[in-house]
DNA sequence: AAAAGGTCCAACCGCGGCGAG
DNA sequence: ACTCGCCGCGGTTGGACCTTT
């Protein structure tokens, strides 16, 4: 049995209230992101890393484009499912402003019933997990690789070619699928 | 008007990979 | 080479809100 990620007692836990939001986010301001584990103690918090880091990254960044998916977001996402599997934090990383959890929420509660009532099973083209890290760490945030993709659905056939090179000193990735 | 069922989304859970020691 | 702790991920759940009957 794995211990647990951090001390479960004395801590919150389920929604997180205005003064919780603020506390973190005047933290990370102040200091920036990283070391999860610590921040709650620092920014006086009784919740644990993980917690806060969901939260800031889900909900309180910035940076986050709040709001209905545009046409084109849902077309990428489509494309890039087709490519990657429920690599959610892939596709989300080509969609400015939008998060993993938000984008699989959304494929879990759109795009999935979409794809069924055209008759397309939305799950054929998963990637096995294990083959997860590969991918993720020829991706580096700041140096995003360019994403090159062609996909034949003309038929609703499974017919989809895709590339996505890295241009910078990491090792070149290339996926074919 | 209210109960039942469905939908959506924020949050939690457990696993796997990686780096430090 | 091995162990341990942290981080990030995908899957799942709980409950608030909406729709239908």
């Amino acid at each position: 049995m794995r211990k647990p990620c951090c001390d479960k007692n004395g801590t919150n836990k389920g929604a997180w209230s205005k003064q919780e939001d603020q506390k973190l986010i005047d933290y990370i301001r102040k200091h920036g992101e990283g070391n999860w584990r610590f921040i709650p103690k620092a920014a006086g918090l009784l919740r644990c890393g993980k917690s806060c880091r969901l939260r800031w990254i889900n909900y309180l960044r910035p940076d986050l484009k709040r709001g209905n998916f545009g046409e084109d977001e849902e077309d990428l996402i489509f494309k890039l499912h087709h490519l990657l599997g429920n690599r959610w934090s892939l596709i989300a990383g080509r969609l400015p402003g939008r998060t993993d959890n938000e984008v699989k929420n959304y494929w879990n509660s759109h795009l999935k019933k979409k794809l069924i009532s055209k008759g397309i099973d939305p799950n054929k083209h998963r990637v096995a997990r294990r083959q997860r890290t590969s991918i993720v760490h020829a991706h580096q945030p700041s140096t995003l690789p360019d994403l090159n993709l062609t996909l034949g659905t003309s038929n609703g056939a499974a017919a989809a070619q895709g590339s996505i090179e890295a241009d910078h000193p990491s090792p070149t990735l290339r996926l074919f699928i």
